[in-house]
DNA sequence: GTCTATAGTGGGATAGAC
DNA sequence: GTCTATCCCACTATAGAC
């Protein structure tokens, strides 16, 4: 994946990731990222054959970005799913473009590193416990997410009685006796 | 809404859902537009004062639909949820390009008709009882079509499992208000 | 590795004739 | 209400010099 870039082609990926977060989707173009470089954009082709090439780049390190801080956030958690939730939501908040970039059309998944998306989403099926469920979970919480990317929680005060409601009817028994603050040791 | 334009406009925009629909966001162009009705593209400029006017005369027109399909499944309904459920998935299926216009970026609820939103979202509400629970169960509906219309549910085998298992979590009074209240780490 | 020059395409929008 | 002609913009991408 990015290792198989140049050095240069990392740093013009890691340009057009601040272009993108800084000024949205629109202003990702070849010019505009030559100008962060200060270079001209015919230049960018002498190390990354397209602009479809530089798309995917960005892709896959928000994918290896946000399976290494979900893992990290959820291996040793006693509330997992909480705490991928979190994670997740941060991840977001850190990089809402990549995010929008990531998620909004169907992945080139041909041209992405093996299991990069796999690995992303294996921290949720852990904490939920079913593939069903993670899906289930998986599809609130991007909800969620991009709803409120697109400002559709007009009222943000309403937004963490929805995560509660939400994290509430996801989490396993076992996990919601845990949050009451109970032994999960009754839990089917 | 709608009413406010001429009769030959809204020929036009019912023009530009079938473009829209038939060969997605990126062909909708007043070039193309004119193409579909036999004119050349500044002759549309006499019905409408721009490309913007035209997607949000798309998007109020998809937002009274939707209140409405979602109003008349769910008023007899003996299982308001899962009927809203089955009215939105269809209205998804029908429309997933303008579906996606109406949602992929912040509403200009300015230049939409007052109400409309609302009116498609009163619906959901009447049928899971809060506002906060609502939001959460719009969260998982928005987020299971959405991931579903962008190829994020590889095997469909899974989508139907992820339907029950998230309808049984919002259904389920007991879940959802667990935690109702309560602060978490997780959520807060 | 960068440049200039440029091809080729396509977009939104306006002016003014008919 | 539609046309032609046109403007101005922006984009991806290539060729070839340095």
């Amino acid at each position: 994946m990015g290792e198989s870039l140049s050095p240069r082609a990392r740093q013009i990926v890691a340009a057009a990731r601040d272009l993108l977060e800084s000024e949205g989707a629109d202003a990702l173009t070849m010019r505009r990222l030559g100008e962060r470089l200060g270079i001209r954009a015919p230049s960018l082709y002498k190390h990354l054959p397209n602009k479809a090439a530089l798309e995917v780049a960005l892709i896959a390190d928000g994918f290896e970005e946000a399976a290494e801080t979900f893992d990290a956030a959820t291996s040793a958690a006693k509330e997992p799913l909480a705490a991928l939730v979190n994670a997740y939501r941060a991840f977001v908040k850190r990089n809402p473009q990549l995010y929008r970039l990531m998620t909004e059309r169907p992945l080139p998944r041909e041209r992405l590193p093996a299991e990069v998306e796999h690995r992303a989403a294996a921290a949720l099926v852990r904490a939920v416990g079913s593939p069903e469920r993670a899906r289930a979970a998986f599809a609130f919480i991007h909800g969620m997410v991009v709803l409120e990317l697109n400002g559709r929680f007009p009222d943000d005060d309403g937004l963490e009685p929805a995560w509660r409601a939400g994290l509430a009817a996801f989490a396993n028994p076992a996990s919601i006796d845990a949050l009451r603050g109970r032994s999960r040791d009754g839990a089917a």
